[in-house]
RNA sequence: GCCCCUGUAGCGCAAUGGAUAGCGCAUUAGCCUCCGGAGCUAAUGGUACAGGUUCGACUCCUGUCAGGGGCACCA
């Protein structure tokens, strides 16, 4: 039984087509995929369509003569015990037929090993740094932190298991000039607890939780100077909390006040000034982010000798290589996008590649109540918090919901939608599943035996079932491609419709001894993969509902 | 003005450049003596517009139209 036999037909594939010497000028990868439809095989390739205009020859054609170099090679190998056949089929596309008993095969596989059958090491243990969330502390997190917080811990979830050694962090900005601001809202809401009318300018957080510190500040007697500090830390364990609640753990959470502190931003900017990447012009000092691909160079230290938010930030991105990471991934919201190119800039600047940091853009989350959009605004104050979607809603819904799209697209999220806990939600369609095999495994007083033969499972429903449990994998794949754990959401959720198609067609429990024990052990698979991917959503699997 | 995201069935959304574009809601007609009907089976309905690349385009490129977001020596 190979272990991966995808990888071996598409060696088989290469194999034949260097013998009839058809690759000499062919650069694009030999790719292998799931069919559409289970009408095409298992496994296609459209190899023959893609050689058509080098080789000039009609793609029917080079499939054909192919084919028979295919069989031929198959004949001999052990692949033969699995491959039924290899056909042309449509407009040159290349198809393989399995053997039913290597979907038995991957199903016991998957029912004796459980979760361990699901992983992989496609990463090898590569060092992830993903950073998210990173919200100031200067109130409460935002749906739009939400979102952010969801796709980030869901992705960290998926790299782990498919073997990236990943850490999560939050980058937490407790100084500069939101800090100042923050602190100088709550000592001028202060002033105004103790009877001064003053005016509040409308740069200040306008928010009703600033009176709430104020009056924790008066009654611990704090400083003037230290306000915006002790604001801030009060903040940060609120979104700590909430974050918790969530269920998004974070790794490390880096301050920029330390980073401030240790130096690092001066001996990067030594670094840059010996590379020759830094000059002064007008008082201030300036990146020249245009030698690699920005469209103008960015001020570092402003003419009034402060630091602009990228001068740390310079240094941190290059802290995270120094920590030993080789991958970095960024979840920013959209408002950050003109600001990947100077990041970027500044790691070629250090001699990395730009591709050792793939920046996400979360687009944001529109929140409705009844059709009616909810504006968001920290500085104002009415803006709906977190806190308020999870308890009207839930984590589990939560969560889902806002991995229900791609990560990149905007997001329309009713409140009242994401509670009715009907069809409407495909959390409860996804959960159903699980818990209606479970109820099934309860109810059961057949056991999986020993003498487990899964070849009596010949329905189409039943087959259709195993195969949908190994996309799984490839699932994951095209997550960590895309940096984009939505289409876990979608694949569970088909899943699911498989299942439930099955469920209504066979009995599970049946007169048939042998077949029960089958079946059993398919819904068994089921239950595993579901549990596995509600499991890296960080969504609960419930038993009974 | 420049940049990003999005236009797919009445509504909400899918579709690693592939074969007959899928699903839910809604509407209509069905399915519980029996493992959970929060389920299943049908019917209806289709890629904003104009070019281009490709053997093949919802997908990539150019333009137009429409909606959302962003464009500081702020963070």
């Amino acid at each position: 039984m190979p272990k991966d036999i995808q990888k071996e037909l598409v060696d088989l594939v290469t194999h034949c087509l260097t013998e009839l010497g058809w690759l000499a000028n062919f650069s694009e990868k030999i790719s292998l995929e799931f069919p559409t439809d289970n009408r095409f095989g298992d496994f296609s390739t459209n190899i023959a369509l893609k050689l058509s205009k080098l080789l000039k020859r009609s793609p029917q054609a080079l499939a054909a003569e192919l084919v028979v170099y295919l069989q031929r090679e198959i004949t001999k190998s052990k692949l033969t015990a699995l491959v039924t056949q290899v056909k042309v089929e449509g407009v040159g596309f290349i198809n393989f037929y399995l053997k039913e008993n290597y979907f038995y095969e991957k199903l016991k596989l998957i029912i004796t090993q459980g979760k361990e059958a699901l992983s992989s090491n496609a990463g090898g243990g590569r060092k992830v740094l993903i950073e998210f969330v990173s919200a100031n502390p200067t109130g409460a997190l935002s749906v739009a932190h939400a979102r952010q917080a969801v796709v980030g811990d869901c992705l960290a979830n998926v790299l782990s298991f498919i073997g990236f050694d990943v850490k999560r962090e939050y980058y937490l900005n407790d100084e500069g000039n939101q800090i100042n601001i923050l602190g100088a809202s709550v000592n001028l809401r202060l002033k105004e607890l103790n009877g001064q009318n003053l005016e509040f300018p409308e740069n200040y957080y306008q928010g009703d939780y600033i009176y709430d510190i104020a009056k924790l500040a008066d009654s611990q007697k704090i400083k003037d100077a230290d306000l915006g500090n002790f604001a801030a830390g009060y903040i940060l364990k609120i979104i700590k909390q909430e974050l918790i609640d969530f269920g998004v753990k974070f790794d490390c959470w880096y301050s920029q006040k330390d980073l401030a502190k240790s130096g690092k931003v001066g001996q990067a900017f030594e670094q840059l000034k010996k590379k020759g990447f830094l000059y002064e012009q007008d008082g201030a000092l300036w990146f020249k982010s245009t030698e690699f691909g920005d469209d103008k160079d960015r001020v570092i230290i402003k003419s009034d000798g402060a630091q602009t938010y990228l001068a740390p930030d310079i240094a941190y991105h290059e802290d995270k290589f120094n920590r030993g990471f080789s991958w970095l991934i960024n979840l920013w919201g959209p408002d950050h996008h003109g600001y990947i190119n100077r990041i970027k800039a500044s790691l070629e600047a250090f001699g990395h590649k730009k591709d050792d940091l793939s920046v996400v853009i979360v687009q944001l989350a529109t929140i409705f109540r009844n059709g009616q959009e909810i504006q968001m605004s920290t500085r104002r104050g009415q803006y709906i918090t977190l806190r308020e979607v999870l308890d009207e809603v839930g984590a589990d819904a939560a969560r889902f919901f806002f991995l229900m799209r791609r990560t990149s697209s905007h997001l329309d999220f009713d409140l009242e939608v994401a509670k009715k806990q009907s069809a409407e939600n495909p959390v409860f369609y996804v959960q159903y599943a699980h818990a209606r095999i479970c109820s099934i495994l309860r109810s059961s007083a057949a056991q999986i035996t020993d003498d487990l033969d899964l070849s009596v499972l010949k329905e189409k429903e039943e087959l259709n079932l195993i195969k949908k449990l190994l996309e799984f994998n490839t699932t994951l794949n095209i997550c960590r491609v895309t940096c984009d754990p939505y289409m876990l959401t979608v694949y569970l959720q088909e899943l699911s419709e498989s299942f439930h198609k099955f469920y209504d067609l066979h009995r599970v429990l049946d007169q048939d001894k042998a077949l029960t024990c089958a079946r059993l052990a398919l819904i068994k698979g089921v239950k595993i993969v579901i549990s596995c991917g509600l499991e890296l959503l960080g969504i609960t699997q419930p038993e009974k509902m």
